[in-house]
DNA sequence: AGCACGCCGACT
DNA sequence: GTCGGCGTGCTC
């Protein structure tokens, strides 16, 4: 077929015209045009020069008004056929445009922007003009092209009319260009170059330092790793305040580039396949092994109890791909999870492998996407975005702990990794292999409906017994009264441990010291002043404990008041708990033992999570505690005992997916326990010894909590028997929101009455969001049912685009379909 | 989003 | 009469 005419999508477009465009291409470009060429088009009134991605090619064309392609940009990225129709399918699904959906795909830093910039159609200026005219033409004229964002830094958005009518007058051409440019800068960070205790000298010294510049240092304090682009965010200090401070030598400026991860200089590991199978892992990897010589897309759920092998049947089943000449990907829920994974499979897979992950410099990225498109890789390995990797032929998509929310994208478009998993195995015919000990509710739902093929895997291996769990009341415990967190019965058991010299394992679901304080007198509870959340108390040791109320949404940091703000009270309270209290009330129950504590608060220096591990494996400390971060993946063949400190608050969140994260969270943390060969011991400490979801967790029967959870969702229709939208809507003015709410909602009604009186919908709200104020915006949802189909979706796509086309700019609006959190 | 066309009020 | 306000409609 001869490529006479191209549909294309322009990027750099909003969202209410983003669609196919058809352009004329000239007979030269004919030989060269190809499905995912960036080509410059002229567009719009102004013919201005956009870039866009050509997808489909025609001979013939009816619109009337058609132009001709400009040119094809000689892009240093190549972006494949397949990448090209994802972006379509997740402008669909996700309801953003297409460029949006590309610089999702596409490494961080490429850019495709359009320039306008004027230069001067006339030797001199006619006479009869005024001096703001003849400032502005001298000023084009010496630059020959001057941009147009310079002109109106320079002189401001007014002279936007005088430019105007001076092109209108034949004095000034205006011209667009396609600027073309990779990115390759690394985010600019800083850090401190003196100590804590130095730091909290000078900040306790009269001299030295400005306010701001005192703040500035206190936050760094706080965050170890962060941009500066974070601190003008978190803080409001320019970026002037950092040079002040790194002029006096107190910090400084780096790049946040990648140092060799900590694994890469070891040793590597021998490759495991002297371990004999065990039969149940034979049989799974038989399985798979028909599945993945199909030829046809496929997807499987591998559900094994913890440390039943699941990743050796990964690791076996992505071999059998590769042998075959196909590609792999392998997802995995967090990076701290990287360095471990990656030693395994870079034994197996060489320098064929590749690491994507949110920690490399946007240039790392670009030379791994490059290696992947040159054909060098044969295997990706990493974390969400890693989905996007440009391989060709992929055999096998393996997704690890499935039901973990950080496959969700919380940035817009907000993706799930699986879904754009299952996208690609339809194109590449190839199998989404998902694996994990507690399924997501809606990936059990396909497997036992015969969806997916269910693979168990029920023995742990080595024949291992599972933990024993006991459910621990604390109502009547004495010991942790008044405001102590470790009751009676763990404290007995974390003796039996220190004597036996066995490691133990503790959690606490919160960072910092206390969940809040609070007026004992007047009842005032301290909290933050731009979001709707109560402060968290953190202490610092130094030469003298620093105390502070930190914000964990938006990092506002003040100073607790010795007396009550509101009635001048001095029996200010902490309630609630955290990790740093923990710690506290471990060194005065067991002052001659060493713990480690783990949470954002100590894993925020780079590698600090690796190191934390390393040591805790090497026995340099007896306890580890901390927040999620201790229940994932760690495998500490000492470790027999595992501590719940509590997760009632976790169990009443207002949120559909409260259940299974608290079930899928306890086995995690349970399984932690006695990797090795004697039985392990966990203790779930809770006020609600009588909730159904904590006892199925403690006798780990996940089929029984899916039972009840599907049944649930059934009742109440909750994914996966619908699909659920939701509509965010903030502002700075909780009336503003409220009026606009009233309007969104007649709009609503209106498209749903007018064009799609025929898509069957719910709708619930609007409630307000679960921190309802944040970052001083009041924040509601608009909760949308409905089922996913062609018809819905275009319901929904009306609705989104016309409401942003006449959105107040007090307002803001965004659009999340099935989000992790609802 | 931007830009043009188009139809009403206060200026040379 | 004309400059300029912002409502409406289109972008291959």
């Amino acid at each position: 077929m001869e490529k006479i005419y191209a549909a294309v999508y322009i990027l750099d477009i909003s969202y209410r015209i983003d669609r196919r465009y058809v352009y004329f291409v000239p007979p030269e470009l004919r030989g060269i045009i190809v499905k995912g060429s960036i080509c410059v088009v002229p567009f719009g009134n102004a013919n201005k020069q956009k870039s866009a991605v050509a997808v489909d090619f025609m001979e013939t064309a009816d619109f009337p008004a058609i132009k001709t392609l400009n040119s094809i940009m000689d892009y240093p990225i190549v972006i494949t056929e397949e990448l090209v129709d994802l972006c379509v399918f997740m402008k669909e699904r996700l309801f953003c445009s297409f460029g949006s959906a590309m610089k999702t795909v596409l490494p961080p830093g490429v850019n495709f922007g359009t320039t306008v910039f004027y230069t001067t159609a006339l030797e001199k200026l006619p006479l009869g003009y005024n001096t703001v005219s003849e400032v502005l033409f001298r000023y084009i004229k010496t630059k020959k092209k001057a941009q147009e964002k310079d002109i109106f830094a320079e002189y401001g958005k007014e002279s936007e009319k005088l430019l105007k009518t001076l092109v209108k007058n034949g004095i000034l051409e205006k011209h667009s260009e396609v600027s073309e440019h990779i990115n390759e800068k690394s985010r600019r960070h800083v850090r401190l170059l003196i100590s804590e205790d130095e730091a909290e000298q000078i900040l306790d010294s009269e001299t030295g330092l400005t306010g701001k510049q005192k703040e500035l240092l206190e936050l760094l304090l706080h965050y170890p790793k962060i941009s500066i682009a974070e601190i003008e965010q978190l803080s409001g200090l320019s970026s002037s305040v950092v040079s002040a401070l790194i002029k006096k030598g107190i910090c400084e400026r780096y790049d946040d580039r990648v140092e060799r991860t900590p694994y890469e200089d070891e040793a590597i590991e021998e490759e495991q396949s002297e371990t004999p199978l065990s039969e149940e892992q034979t049989r799974a990897i038989e399985v798979i092994d028909g599945l993945l010589s199909s030829g046809e897309p496929k997807a499987a759920l591998l559900f094994g109890v913890t440390g039943s092998g699941k990743t050796r049947v990964i690791t076996e089943s992505v071999k059998t791909a590769i042998n075959s000449g196909k590609t792999a990907i392998i997802l995995i829920p967090e990076i701290g999870l990287t360095a471990q994974a990656l030693s395994a499979y870079r034994a197996v897979f060489g320098d064929r492998l590749a690491v994507i992950h949110s920690m490399l410099s946007a240039g790392e990225r670009v030379d791994t996407y490059r290696r992947i498109t040159d054909g060098k890789v044969d295997v990706v390995l990493g974390t969400r975005s890693a989905i996007f990797a440009p391989l060709s032929n992929i055999g096998i998509i393996v997704i690890d702990e499935e039901q973990e929310a950080t496959y969700k994208s919380e940035l817009t478009p907000k993706y799930h990794a699986r879904d754009i998993s299952r996208f690609r195995c339809g194109k590449n015919n190839c199998l989404m292999l998902l694996a994990s000990a507690t399924p997501s509710i809606e990936s059990f739902y396909k497997a036992k409906t015969g969806i997916y093929t269910l693979i168990r895997l029920t023995e742990r291996y080595g024949g291992v017994e599972l933990p024993e769990v006991k459910v621990e009341d604390l109502r009547n415990d004495d010991n942790t009264f008044p405001d102590k967190l470790i009751g009676k019965r763990l404290e007995e058991e974390i003796k039996i441990n220190l004597e036996k010299k066995e490691q133990i394992i503790l959690f606490a679901n919160r960072r910092g010291y206390n969940s809040y304080l609070s007026c004992r007198s007047c009842g005032t509870v301290y909290t933050c002043p731009n979001c709707s959340v109560s402060l968290t108390y953190h202490a610092y040791s130094g030469a003298e404990r620093r105390e502070r109320l930190i914000c964990h949404y938006c990092g506002y940091i003040s100073v607790p008041p010795k007396l009550c703000v509101a009635c001048g009270g001095k029996h200010i309270g902490f309630f609630g708990f955290g990790t740093q209290k923990l710690q506290d009330e471990l060194t005065e129950r067991f002052p001659d033992h060493e713990f480690i504590r783990m949470d954002t608060d100590t894993t925020s220096a780079r590698y600090s999570h690796d190191k934390i591990l390393k040591s805790f494996g090497e026995k340099e400390a007896d306890i580890l505690f901390g927040t999620q971060m201790v229940a994932k993946g760690l495998d500490f063949p000492n470790v027999s005992l595992v501590g719940v400190i509590s997760v009632d608050t976790l169990l009443y969140m207002n949120d559909f997916r409260a259940g299974e994260r608290t079930f899928s969270l306890i086995t995690q943390l349970v399984g932690r326990a006695g990797r090795a060969k004697k039985r392990g011991r966990a203790i779930l400490q809770t006020y609600n010894p009588d909730n159904e979801i904590l006892k199925l967790a403690a006798k780990q029967d996940y089929e029984s909590f899916y039972e009840s959870e599907i049944k649930l969702r059934r009742a109440v229709q909750f994914p996966p028997f619908c699909s659920i939208a939701v509509f965010g809507i903030s502002g700075n003015s909780e009336d503003a929101v409220w009026d606009y709410i009233k309007r969104f909602d007649a709009d609503l009604d209106e498209t749903h009455r007018k064009a799609h009186s025929g898509v069957f919908i719910k709708r619930f709200g609007p409630f307000r969001d679960g921190i309802y104020k944040m970052g001083g915006r009041f924040r509601q949802r608009i909760i949308i049912k409905y089922s996913d189909n062609p018809q819905s979706r275009a319901f929904l796509q009306d609705v989104y685009s016309d409401t942003l086309s006449k959105l107040p700019n007090t307002i803001k609006f965004d659009l999340d379909i099935n989000p992790s959190l609802v």
